[in-house]
DNA sequence: CAGATCATGTCCGAAAACGGCCAATACAGA
DNA sequence: TCTGTATTGGCCGTTTTCGGACATGATCTG
């Protein structure tokens, strides 16, 4: 099975999509601790992307909430069914590490739930971002938390998204 | 890719041949400690083990000494170069498991080698009967020490082939 | 309020256990 | 002496086991 990929400019910096033809299974952010980059044996080819394109560059104008694209992100089951849960978190909204564990039926896997989450294989589309600690600190993120809070703020509907950590 | 499979009766019992189209990757004896049979998802078909059979039948007519087949045993490069080696050890010689150590440039990993033996995934073709202790004793094999002592009686021209252990 | 404790799934590195060994000893028997 | 048979200690790759470390958080203790 062919693996294809493609870096795509947003504002949050270039980042890498890979999968194959059928689905989007990796996001990544080319700089930060959780860099990646393509692989040997990859081909590059954008076409396989234009979908993912199209609504990666609405989301980032704010004006799509919703991603409705094939993932086939490659994980554990217990992994998949958190990053599942993550899908049915609403645009705009955080829910906390414990909260995620709860909606899975693992009430007290909350750290487990965080280690999962940042293992996410394709961020921003599947909103781990929207998940932050119980005390409503932001506590990680593979691509910053910077990009965090610029996500969240893009979410939340702010004209001028600043950079307000705390 | 396709893992194609076939039972061949042999003097030494019936033996499990596994394989792509392209090349042998297991034989294996149902009985024993060493046991193998077909796993779920292959395909029993005696096609592609036509060459494998008529060697082997000449094989223990004893009227063929060296195998020319297509093999695929997986391991890792150690194991492989141990394999490796075993194929140069002419018909009806024994080697030590020192001896084979040496052959492959690890003097020392006399004891690593006799575990590597001991994966041989093709026994009898690759030929790990013909390596014993250095103080001559069989010390072991998968399909059993008499099946050992039977191929060396095989291969050293013995008109009847006896248990002959000591 | 600051700290300690415990529960949870997964990954990763370290450490230990485990063999189809072998050469160097130590001894018992002739 | 000269055998043959146990015992010991070292050597090597692979597999298994184990202990932390994490994008946490509710609870308990001082």
């Amino acid at each position: 099975m062919t693996t294809y990929y493609h870096y795509y400019d947003s504002p949050i910096g270039t980042l890498l999509l890979a999968g194959d033809s059928s689905a989007l299974s990796l996001l990544g952010f080319p700089g930060g601790s959780m860099a990646r980059r393509h692989e040997q044996g990859w081909v590059e080819d954008s076409q396989p992307f234009r979908q993912v394109s199209r609504q990666l560059d609405e989301y980032f104008a704010g004006t799509r909430r919703d991603f409705d694209l094939p993932l086939a992100p490659a994980g554990t089951a217990f992994q998949q069914a958190v990053w599942q849960a993550l899908t049915e978190i609403p645009y705009g909204e955080t829910w906390s590490y414990g909260q995620l564990a709860q909606h899975i039926g693992k009430p007290k896997a909350s750290r487990a739930v965080g280690a999962a989450n940042g293992l996410n294989p394709i961020p921003v589309i599947i909103p781990c971002h929207r998940v932050i600690g119980s005390n409503g600190k932001l506590t990680g993120f593979g691509g910053g938390l910077e990009t965090k809070s610029f996500l969240l703020n893009l979410e939340s509907g702010a004209r001028a998204p600043g950079l307000s950590f705390a």
